[in-house]
DNA sequence: TTCCTTGTACGAGTTGCATCGTACTGGAGA
DNA sequence: TCTCCAGTACGATGCAACTCGTACAAGGAA
């Protein structure tokens, strides 16, 4: 944590002009993740519960699949529920340490924090990834 | 599946006469499990959800590790819980497809299906396997 | 300033799960 | 036959989670 190196650099990421995406190419820029479990703190038995509903299991694998250098807001998943319903399921996530969100201005973004569940649970994303949603 | 051999077997499996243990070598003289879901039924959502529990995440890890060949009854794991509630986490796990079940007379004897669990969720024992409970 | 948009906070209703006491079943041994 | 024993079945309780409507906060654009 720099004292106060990041207050002069702008409020949010490099954006990609064509795609709208932010790019997490430039750390520094980015704000700082809402309240999070560090990577030694992660817990199986959480992951493991945050993994076991079939919104939440879709949730991550797509971001595993189609996300993996850029962060998405809760709207661009296009789950069709109300939207007190998805901010308990990303704070269900970011709460059991399977994502990581940022606030930019109106929006938060939502990233997979790939490198701490590959850490401590090797073996794990790879079987979201071969998840199948149970009927569509 | 043969169609008709089994039925001249003795009631039980071969038992070890100094442990008491019964060992799995010879599988054509073991009675029928209790229902389960077949291998390619096994919901990765429902085998996570049945992990999520701590309790049963540390009878998955003691199957795991110290009976690899061998079954055991629910008295073994030394879990200082009610039979009743006993009852309902292998339950729990047998319908999850995590353990198979089977019937020796007055006791039963639980199974970790470590087959089926590797050829559907390759790696997910191993994460069980690292597991450490909470706080002792 | 006014409106639109993204998402949170709060509360209520409902469901499901964990826990456990009690009664019961069915095999095994004295 | 009588008793013990492993485990089930049933029902009650309490708690946590899911779902959702509504109201609210805050940035961005007209």
């Amino acid at each position: 944590m720099p004292p106060t190196a990041a207050t002069a650099a702008p409020a949010g990421p490099a954006v990609d002009a064509a795609t709208g995406f932010r790019s997490f190419t430039e750390s520094a820029e980015l704000p700082e993740p809402l309240p999070e479990p560090a990577r030694a703190e992660l817990r199986l038995e959480a992951v493991l519960a945050a993994l076991s509903d079939p919104l939440r299991l879709y949730v991550v694998r797509k971001l595993l699949l189609e996300a993996e250098r850029i962060d998405h807001p809760c709207g661009w998943f296009g789950i069709d529920r109300p939207k007190s319903s998805l901010t308990h399921h990303f704070r269900t996530l970011r709460e059991a340490g399977l994502i990581r969100q940022r606030q930019y201005g109106l929006s938060r973004g939502n990233q997979l924090r790939v490198a701490d569940l590959e850490a401590r649970f090797p073996g794990l994303l790879a079987l979201v990834a071969d998840w199948r949603p149970p009927a569509g």
